[in-house]
RNA sequence: CGAGGUGUAGCGCAGUUUGGUAGCGCGUUUGGUUCGGGACCAAAAGGUCGCAGGUUCAAAUCCUGUCACCUCGACCA
């Protein structure tokens, strides 16, 4: 049932004029988060955590499926741990909260609020691993870190954030690149398969790559404003912290090895992708799969004999099968302000209960991705509302897919990679040297996304030195 | 952290130039009439004007300081 009172609801933005206000108007006004009082943080409201626990839902299984378990580390990290891998510290510290004080006594070391958990599992993982019939150990955990960013936008970037890291260790390096890119693979089909955002999946540059690890995978999405997302990322540590935490184990032939070790999250930033990827002049458009609600029941004159029993109805035999169904019977509410409340709010699919409906014994529903009306014999209730709703989830994607398209191309030279990453990803062919990717971003304002695996060559010379090239390779804006 | 901007009722704002009773719209509450694309009428509640100093008979308004937020740049899931 709903339960909100009526709120305010007013205009957004235009995409087109402002594309971050657009942004704000939206997660404000559909009622995702709120600004909190702590500097960066933001409050999740309920519609907003539904949408993650549908994405843990979906992603939890999946983890459970490949043999991982969750487990939960301590908030508080001591200083010296985190100090324990060079380029991993270097990386982090400068956004590290410490905590400083007990109670009235200044402590001993100060402990840093976890800005991810690598050091806290290697140092559990060293204590826990002794011999090779011990691994591999592939644990999860949800949980929520801090990273005092200089700016922060709600769900993209925030001081604190919810997000899932699982870290894995292995017995070698193969199986620890195995898990690396497997995991990697359940990311993509998250977000294809469930949140209908297609992703460009590939390797980020020793330049991106994650403080500390050996390797970096990654996911990325183009948002409707032609810059990308990183949207879940995948590493290969090989044994670099091993050997920093000294996680060593007995192999089957009596040697004393270090083990490989793999992590990889996705965040609540999710959330912010889904928005840029889908919404509309209209609101949040979201995709059956993760929504809340997948279907918005708005009575029409329910204050009329029969309307509010035929919506229970219609509701239950939805529930019986599973769908996420919703009755809004606010009273005192008209119909048109009620369309336009979960239009804002994305939900797929509306079916509108009025006396004429129960008359010829109908179901008229409302598409939220083609804003098209229809209507259908209310015999077929279950099976037609199921049909739309996988409908719904493949045109979004298609949506998504076409604009991602359209908006990339191949370039050959730094002009045309200049002019490309102002509306989009551009692909080309890279030398491999840092300072080219170094002097793109001077000049454009570009970064690598990322190197994909379907490495067929577009040209010979690199797009900015002209030298040899040795990869193909994503650029664009970034988030 | 650099540059710019904004803090007045739950939300959006006016009032600040020229100091003089705290305003408007939406929302909220109560009652009634409505109900197929953002309903209407009537009554009501709600504010130490971001915070701290200062000037003045008198400060939302002038001065000083400070905090927060937003936008744009440098760093990041």
């Amino acid at each position: 049932m709903a339960k909100e009172n009526k709120g305010f609801v007013t205009h957004i933005t235009p995409r087109s004029e402002d594309f971050s206000q657009w942004y704000t108007d939206v997660i404000l006004q559909s009622k995702l988060v709120d600004y909190a009082p702590v500097r960066g943080c933001m409050v999740l409201r309920p519609y907003g955590y539904a949408i993650w626990e549908s994405i843990q839902r979906v992603l939890d299984k999946r983890f459970k499926e490949t043999g991982h378990e969750n487990v939960y580390m301590p908030l508080l990290i001591p200083e010296s741990l985190l100090l324990k891998e060079a380029e991993h510290v270097e990386g982090f510290a400068p956004e590290v909260a410490w905590v400083t004080q007990g109670g009235n006594d200044i402590l001993q070391e100060r402990l840093a609020v976890r800005p991810t958990s690598e050091t806290m599992f290697c140092t559990m993982y060293s204590k826990w691993v002794s011999s090779w019939r011990d691994l591999p150990m592939k644990y999860n955990q949800w949980c929520s870190v801090m990273r005092w960013e200089k700016s922060t936008r709600p769900f993209l970037r925030t001081s604190e954030f919810l997000w899932q890291e699982g870290h894995t260790i292995h017995a070698t390096l193969d199986e620890a690149q195995a898990e690396t890119l497997q995991m990697l693979e359940i990311y993509r089909e998250l977000a294809e398969e469930s949140l209908a955002i297609p992703v460009i999946v590939g390797e980020k540059t020793q330049k991106e790559k994650f403080a500390g690890a050996n390797s970096t995978y990654s996911i990325e999405a183009m948002m409707q404003d032609g810059k990308a997302l990183q949207a879940g990322t995948s590493h290969n540590f090989g044994t670099r912290f091993a050997e920093a935490f000294d996680i060593q184990y007995l192999s089957k032939d009596g040697k004393l090895e270090y083990v490989s070790e793999t992590s990889w999250g996705v965040s609540t930033r999710l959330i912010g992708a889904i928005i840029m990827t889908h919404g509309d002049e209209r609101g949040l458009r979201l995709p059956p799969v993760i929504a809340p609600i997948q279907v918005q029941i708005v009575p029409i004159a329910q204050h009329k004999e029969g309307v509010l029993e035929a919506c229970e109805e219609i509701a239950n035999k939805l529930k019986s099968v599973g769908i996420r169904v919703d009755i809004d019977d606010r009273d005192t509410l008209s119909a048109g302000f009620k369309f336009n409340d979960s239009e804002l709010k994305g939900i797929p699919l509306r079916i509108e209960v009025g006396p004429r409906d129960i008359e010829q014994d109908i179901i008229t529903y409302f598409r939220r991705d083609t804003l098209e009306k229809g209507s259908f014999s209310k015999s077929l209730l279950l099976n037609n509302v199921s049909v739309l709703l996988n409908q719904i989830q493949k045109e979004l994607y298609s949506q998504a897919l076409k604009f991602r398209d359209e908006r990339t191309a191949d370039v050959f030279n730094m002009e045309e990679l200049n002019n490309q990453v102002q509306i989009g990803f551009a692909r080309a062919m890279w030398c491999g040297d840092v300072e080219c990717e170094d002097k793109i971003k001077e000049e454009t304002g570009a970064t690598t996304r990322n190197m994909p695996f379907d490495q067929t060559p577009i040209g010979e010379t690199c797009v900015c030195c002209g030298k040899k090239a040795k990869k193909l390779i994503y650029f664009s804006k970034a988030y």
